[in-house]
RNA sequence: GGGGGCAUAGCUCAGCUGGUAGAGCAGCGCCCUUUUAAGGCGAAGGUCGGAGGUUCGAAUCCUCCUGCCCUCACCA
């Protein structure tokens, strides 16, 4: 690959590359001249060397891009974006860098050798994964993928290619690769200058093993399939920036493989609770997300209008009234993957947005449900993670059935050193409480069931590593939930423990509505001033109640910390695509001085 | 909302008690037919998150603002 016969005559000599001359000047006015040139002229075009160069290589000659279409080259947006006040058909407001630039450049490169930057489709015979499955001795393959890797040896170049499942490397080899108008040198020069990591490729051509013995598919042709203007992320340490990682998920999915296994997990254990349920002859239902009034949990919602009936709409807090009114409707065994919004807290362990996945059981106690959570839970988990025991901060949770049973009042007493009965009014208790979680606000509005609630929080739930069904709820804690036959003060619901956390809450559920009415009532008194519209739908659902509703066992697990916990993470962010992000105002530009001034101006909705 | 931390090239990171910014990867030019983060040579690439202030001089010190992370409080 001598440099001399396909320089072409009209350019400049390798060696003195057009405005790069800037040796004798300082870094800053080399970097202003680069910085003019991109800005206006078209004149002297630095990178028509290596537009022929690649137009060189055919041996018709040098069908170097027209002069007319060189300048459309250069003009095209990325040629202006570096003048921001100009509004091209880009709006991206982002500071531009010269990668950018250039890859916009090769677009137009590309399109003058006659090659699409963006064809319609590609019709590919396996999926990387597949392809990896198959013998060495496979012909004929047209694989597909993002570029990701490149190893350039001269006339030989390995990269690899990455699919949903799978990255799969490729060799080309520069007397054997074609594209579908060019052969040799030029298809081979395309593949080595105007192809970039990052950009998405087919490829066809057979499988064959390489000296160190990895399965390989032997280029003969490759096509472009989707340009991409941006460079990856470092290839070795992958995205690092945790705001970036939440910000450009899928710059964190290309990257970073267990990002893509948390995602694939998340996948299989959402599979998982399907088929068993499934199975099991329960209903997946869909309930409405969008509501008049949010039910079903103490939380705030999340409200907005309602434009044609002119009210407010509020977005769920849990699915849990709507199943319910579907077992008063006839069906047995319902569940959902209810996306719910409370809008409350962020911290790592709450999302505004988080799936809870809710089912009801006609005829079921909460006894009956515990057996059955075993299973499911250790059935999920098998199928999911691979193995009934979880590794989690370090400790090993074993999921394997039967899980010990611990009373809400024994876990005070046993991780606490606290037993309620020890303190008999509420005083004393506050008192206790105190001086057990001193650094707990607005004690001196608990009643007696808050403050165990409080009490268990702090100083029991956190050492109790599980998996454990906790029981015998205090009544006040469980406005939904039957009250127990046995002990008038306790409900008739669990808890499922695991790693410090409760992962699933459920129990018989209260279908009296007679008491159903009397216990909303005192949660009304207790918590707040009972507003309106809170009654409202609780009436709506006390009317279904009262047409009869069988003796049911409800049952609710987070799907984000059940996640958490078998992915061992904190974060629940992490277990969730895209979570909930202030919009970032675009750094730095023009733009967003006027944004940051105190007017609280409208900021980045509106480019984005 | 309170407290603590972080923000430097497209990415991953250095940058000392203030003296005007550096590496690796990616990109660009060149060499290279069996690599696995390939290697080698060369040249580029930066409003040091933003705005003020102190100073002869600020990435560095101070104040405010923005975003993110952690933590406390509330709810799952």
């Amino acid at each position: 690959m001598s440099s001399s016969p396909r320089t072409c005559t009209l350019l400049p000599a390798p060696g003195s590359p057009p405005g790069r001359n800037a040796q004798s000047l300082s870094k800053k006015a080399a970097r202003s001249q680069g910085a003019r040139r991109t800005g206006g002229a078209r004149a002297p075009l630095p990178r028509a060397g290596r537009q022929c160069k690649i137009g060189g290589l055919s041996p018709q000659g040098c069908p170097r891009i027209p002069a007319d279409r060189r300048a459309a080259a250069v003009d095209f947006p990325g040629g202006r974006m570096a003048d921001t006040s100009e509004s091209g058909p880009d709006t991206d407001r982002r500071p531009v860098n010269e990668q950018r630039r250039r890859r916009i450049e090769k677009i137009a490169e590309l399109k003058a050798l006659g090659i699409a930057a963006y064809p319609d489709r590609f019709p590919r015979t396996h999926t990387l994964a597949e392809a990896a499955a198959l013998p060495e001795s496979a012909q004929g393959l047209a694989l597909a993928g993002r570029l990701t890797l490149r190893r350039r040896f001269g006339k030989l170049t390995f990269a690899h290619i990455q699919d949903q499942d799978k990255a799969f490397q490729i060799a080309l080899e520069r007397d054997k690769v074609a594209t579908a108008s060019l052969a040799g040198k030029d298809a081979y020069a395309v593949f080595q200058h105007l192809i970039d990591l990052g950009d998405f490729i087919g490829c066809e051509g057979d499988l064959m093993r390489t000296k160190t013995g990895e399965l390989t598919l032997s280029v003969k042709r490759f096509t472009l399939l989707a340009k991409s203007l941006r460079p990856l992320p470092e290839k070795w340490h992958g995205l690092r920036d945790l705001e970036l990682c939440y910000r450009q998920r899928y710059l964190d999915l290309i990257m970073n493989a267990d990002t893509r296994a948390r995602f694939a997990l998340r996948r299989r254990v959402i599979a998982a609770f399907r088929e068993t349920l499934d199975r099991e002859g329960f209903v997946e239902v869909t309930t409405p997300t969008l509501v008049p009034t949010a039910s079903g949990a103490l939380a705030t919602p999340f409200v907005t209008h309602h434009q044609a009936l002119d009210m407010p709409a509020y977005l769920r807090i849990a699915p849990e009234t709507y199943l319910k009114r579907l077992i008063v409707g006839g069906y047995d065994k319902v569940y959902e993957f209810a996306q719910s919004f409370r809008n409350e807290g962020m911290d790592p362990s709450h999302l505004q947005e988080f799936a809870l996945l809710e089912y009801y059981c006609a005829f079921w106690n909460y006894e009956d449900n515990m057996r059955f959570t075993e299973k499911l839970l250790a059935a999920v988990i098998a199928a999911a993670a691979g193995s009934p025991v979880v590794r989690f901060q370090g400790r090993e949770i074993d999921f394997t059935p039967p899980w010990p049973r611990i009373a809400f009042r024994d876990a005070l007493t046993q991780y606490a050193g606290v037993a309620p009965e020890d303190f008999p009014t509420v005083e004393s208790l506050r008192a206790e409480v105190k001086k057990r979680a001193p650094d707990v606000e607005g004690i001196e509005h608990m009643g007696r069931g808050s403050l165990l609630d409080q009490l268990y929080k702090k100083c029991a739930r956190p050492q109790m590593l599980g998996p454990a069904f906790l029981v015998g709820h205090p009544i006040e804690l469980s406005p939904l939930a039957r009250r127990s036959d046995a002990d008038p003060q306790l409900t008739d619901r669990f808890q499922v423990l695991a790693g410090g956390r409760e992962i699933v809450n459920a129990y018989s559920e209260l279908v009296a509505p007679i008491e159903q009415r009397e216990r909303f009532e005192e949660q009304a008194a207790l918590r707040r001033e009972g507003d309106a519209e809170a009654m409202a739908a609780e009436d709506d659902y006390l009317l279904c109640m009262e047409y009869g509703m069988p003796p049911t066992s409800g049952w609710g697990l987070g799907l984000e910390r059940f996640l958490c916990l078998l992915a061992d993470r904190e974060n629940l962010r992490d277990v969730v695509f895209f979570p909930f992000m202030r919009p970032q105002s675009d750094g730095g530009g023009a733009a967003d001085a006027g944004a940051a001034d105190d007017t609280g101006a409208p900021q980045a909705p509106e480019g984005a």
